[in-house]
RNA sequence: GCGAGAGUGGCGGAACGGUAGACGCAGUCGACUCAAAAUCGACCGACCUUCGGUCAUGGGGGUUCGAAUCCCCCCUCUCGCACCA
């Protein structure tokens, strides 16, 4: 494997491309010039184009996933620039969060220093992919001049209405003393102490997204740009329903309580009604459990249970009867039981429902388990009024309602809306949209973040921090020698005087969720060093983002976060668009091969050695290796591959080139040791070939042989296809199209008919120098230089090439002529050339001629350029 | 369960309704070499009676002069959502 690639590039006779000294060269040449520098309000009147792929947390390394996000964005950034735009393209870190906090525990390192010790290294392996970035608008947002802004914002968000304090149920770690996020729960136990997992009713600071949920919603109609499956994805997750609030008055009153609200999407079936059903967690079940221990027991299960996927999937209904009924509104002196039921969720809509089985899955589960009656109210088109029965199925279609007093006789739709009129008359329900979306807890029991700038006062409450008193900076002295937030074991930082009336009062100890750091960080792009979050002037030129570039692993929540933010900046007067996004593009990951050995230990692909075959075997012990499934690259299954490494063997142009080629971008991609070697001997083909160069003549030869000419026009065509692939994201398509081209070229070094080829060949490589810039950007300058030694421009200042009309246009074009649908033969003849003409080259194909002998020809379809069809009688 | 997307050679993939398999990887043969690597050249879907044909784009129907592409039904896979009332 890989000894195609010298370990030393001189070692062979052939020039060789030294890319170990060409790249880190052409890298400083671009920074010199301050090449990818712009203005934060540029003058000159380009259009701009800004460019941003998701920065990257600062891990400590970059993986592959990072290489291709970043080559994917270099490849729009170089093409719109040399289109002549004004391309903004920056990088930053999304710096703060769990994993320093961990390196801190576990190892003892600073948060601070583990994450700028990351950066450092991070930085400078993405600055050997030569990637064309704006460094100077570089920013981390564990920084407190980036933060600090971040807390200007807050505030302003809570003067305009947009954050509120209130109880949630959130899940508590009772041993690491902190709420867990949803995903950080398994199989109900925390996932870093093991810990059973309790609700916990808990005061939080909520960001009011809901307050958009509309706008949400319907922009995304707006986003044209964006792939169809997020835009789908994030409607789902704001999930508008529409239905009625109704609330049933209770026979006996529990407590103080006299009355449940319910929602409902089918209104329509409340004359179907069995049961009313109620979450664990409402207030109603909590009453009867404060008397019932049946109850309390019950809720105590359900809670332990959790509402995890896996538990969702396999459990079964359960319910407690309370003893307490509810009045029907319409029937006269019907009641019907109250149910605490485990498949109600508190979350949506009230935490409580009127079950009518008949026409519901869920609630015909629960009636059939626990004896509940069942009535049918809605008769599909063919059913009979007298016999019409439900089974274990509930009907869920259309039909006519009956059984159902006034509603009788009506549609579906029809009996909605005259229920939901009949409710608002007698003011016991109204027609409502429901929404699945919640508001955005903020609030996280952790160090590591950006502080939420508030502070508790006995006497005056919540007061907001003093503007001229941001940022509220992170102590840096803490510790993590015991669980809980350290910032709230910190001896003093804490304590403060309240800002309104000086006396003794307590910082809000809770800092914010990453995912408020990542929402506003493409604004601040624009005007990355201003005293301000955003600089009005350079956010109204460069924002919204042209082209967004990431993972569809955010599609729906850092995306939704982003887009309520800039709604909430515009409404704060930070920005004038709404939509940060313009263009949005999900790329796919990078998978590898995964090797093991007989032991079923996992083993690094350099660790082994392929066979032509297929199957691998221990690179130094010749032990046989299982050769495992093509999946997402992971440490655990060691079937990661360095991209540092790579760059040090092939150089980062290989890199991006084989990234680039293997499949479609938003595919996931398998990396190939193969692969990358054959990238890696393109660019030393490529070279070859301007070795081979001769001097450019003065003037362009005024006669061209036939290999000239053909040259010629491939490399005009080629510039063609590569734009077309490139404003597609066709990146693979582009690749195949100068691999095609290159193929030309050498071609035409063997033509026989040579006049004006070293002209057309010079000129053909200086085409290819300039389409393969943005994928290979430095190898684009080593040839540029080759054949320019004196020109003091680079590639990167060149723009786009433009193609020669008369040379993308055919000579002669190619027709294939069919019979009976069937190709039997092709021509060449003139372009557009007439139908008669056409038609009587292909009659003389002797093939053709051969099939139509002694047949009646019924219709000879042409299309001018493309084909002839003849059909044939019978 | 609901929704979306995808099924094309050994592999990744290409193809405004118009020559299916571009281009790359892998492979075969040859040249160069003491040899290998690199490089260069040729071949490379299956089958047959091989200057010619037949069959082939998950399966089955349909529309069309012509379908990988459009329509209907089915199968498989991937992703997302999911006791959402």
């Amino acid at each position: 494997m890989n000894e195609s690639v010298p370990t030393d590039p001189t070692s062979t006779d052939a020039p060789r491309y030294d890319f170990r000294a060409a790249e880190p060269a052409w890298q400083r040449a671009w920074a010199e010039r301050g090449s990818f520098h712009v203005d934060d309000v540029p003058v000159g009147g380009k259009p701009k184009y800004y460019v941003l792929e998701m920065f990257p947390y600062p891990s400590g390394k970059i993986h592959m996933g990072h290489v291709r996000n970043y080559t994917l964005g270099d490849v729009v950034a170089r093409y719109k620039r040399a289109r002549g735009f004004e391309v903004l393209h920056p990088m930053g870190w999304d710096a703060f969060g769990l994993p320093a906090e961990n390196a801190a525990r576990e190892r003892g390192i600073h948060p601070a220093k583990w994450t700028w010790d990351n950066i450092a290294a991070m930085r400078a392996e993405l600055q050997r992919m030569g990637l064309s970035l704006d460094w100077d608008r570089e920013f981390a947002t564990c920084d407190p001049a980036y933060y600090g802004h971040q807390q200007k914002l807050f505030l302003d968000f809570l003067t305009a209405g947009l954050v509120e304090r209130k109880e949630s149920w959130v899940n508590w770690d009772p041993v690491d003393g902190t709420v867990l996020a949803n995903e950080q729960v398994i199989d109900g136990r925390g996932w870093r102490s093991g810990a059973l997992v309790e609700k916990k009713q808990l005061s939080q600071w909520f960001l009011r997204i809901t307050a958009y949920a509309p706008d949400l919603l319907s922009a995304l109609d707006t986003l044209d740009r964006w792939p169809e499956r997020v835009r789908l994805m994030q409607s789902n997750w704001i999930g508008r329903s529409e239905g009625a609030l109704l609330s049933f008055t209770l026979t006996q009153q529990e407590g103080d309580i006299a009355k449940a609200e319910v929602f409902t999407t089918r209104p329509d079936t409340l004359f179907g009604m069995s049961f009313l059903a109620l979450a664990p967690e409402h207030p109603l079940a909590a009453a009867v459990a404060a008397r019932d221990p049946g109850a309390a027991a019950f809720i105590a299960d359900c809670r332990r249970m959790g509402t995890s996927e896996a538990v969702i999937e396999t459990a079964e209904k359960l319910g407690y009867d309370t003893g307490l009924t509810v009045q029907h509104p319409f029937i006269e002196g019907a009641t019907f039981p109250v149910w605490i039921a485990n498949f109600v969720l508190m979350e949506y809509g009230t935490g409580a429902i009127f079950g009518c089985p008949a026409h519901d899955q869920r609630d015909l589960d629960f009636a059939r388990k626990y004896g509940l009656h069942v009535t049918p109210v809605v008769l599909p088109a063919a059913g009979d009024p007298a016999s019409f029965a439900v089974g274990n199925e509930a009907y869920v279609g259309a039909g006519t309602i009956f059984n159902s007093g006034l509603l009788d006789g009506l549609e579906v739709d029809a009996a909605k809306r005259s229920i939901i009129a009949e409710l608002e008359k007698r003011r016991i329900g109204t027609g409502v949209v429901n929404w699945r979306l919640r508001d955005w807890g903020v609030s996280r029991q952790r160090y590591w973040g950006c502080p939420i700038p508030v502070i508790h006062c006995d006497a005056c409450g919540i007061v907001p921090v003093p503007a001229d008193q941001l940022p509220v900076r992170l102590p840096d002295d803490v510790t993590f020698d015991k669980p809980g937030n350290p910032l709230d074991h910190h001896p003093t930082w804490k304590y403060v005087a309240c800002p309104k009336c000086g006396a003794a009062a307590r910082r809000e100890t809770d800092t914010f969720d990453t995912f408020v750091d990542s929402s506003w960080y493409f604004a601040r792009y624009c005007s990355p060093k201003v005293d301000v979050p955003v600089d009005r002037a350079a956010v109204d030129h460069w924002m919204p983002v042209d082209q967004y570039i990431g993972g569809i692993e955010h599609a729906i929540l850092h995306l939704l976060y982003s887009r309520f933010f800039t709604r909430a900046m515009k409404q704060t007067g930070h920005i004038a668009v709404e939509e940060p996004f313009a263009g949005l593009f999900t790329q796919g990951m990078v998978n590898h091969e995964s090797y093991r050995a007989t032991d079923g230990t996992w083993l690094y692909p350099d660790e082994i050695e392929k066979r032509p075959d297929g199957t691998a075997s221990h690179r130094e012990t010749g032990a046989p290796v299982v050769v495992g499934r093509v999946e997402a690259m992971s440490k655990s299954k060691r079937n990661t591959v360095d991209p540092g490494a790579i760059i040090d063997r092939y150089g980062a142009d290989t890199a991006r080139w084989f990234i680039l080629s293997d499949n479609p971008p938003e595919r996931d991609m398998e990396w190939t040791e193969a692969g990358v070697a054959g990238a890696y001997r393109f660019t030393q083909r490529v070279f070859r070939l301007v070795e081979g160069c001769d001097e450019m003549a003065a003037a362009m030869p005024s006669e061209f042989g036939a290999a000239g000419r053909d040259l010629r026009h491939v490399a005009h065509r080629t510039i063609a296809a590569v734009s077309d692939a490139l404003e597609s994201f066709s990146f693979n398509v582009a690749v195949a199209r100068l691999y095609e081209f290159v193929n030309a070229i050498a071609d035409a070094d063997r033509a026989n008919d040579r006049a004006g080829l070293p002209w057309a060949r010079r000129e053909a490589m200086e085409i290819l120098a300039r389409l393969i810039s943005p994928m290979m950007p430095h190898l684009a300058e080593q040839i540029y230089r080759r054949l320019h030694p004196a020109a003091a421009a680079l590639v990167v200042d060149l723009p786009w090439p433009q193609p020669d009309p008369a040379l993308v246009a055919a000579e002669t074009v190619t027709i294939a002529v069919q019979v009976m649908g069937k190709l039997r033969a092709t021509i060449a003849v003139q372009p557009n050339a007439a139908a008669d003409t056409v038609i009587a080259a292909a009659e003389s194909e002797p093939n053709v001629m051969r099939l139509l002998a002694g047949k009646h020809v019924v219709k000879r379809v042409h299309v001018p350029n493309r084909i002839v069809n003849f059909v044939l009688a019978g």
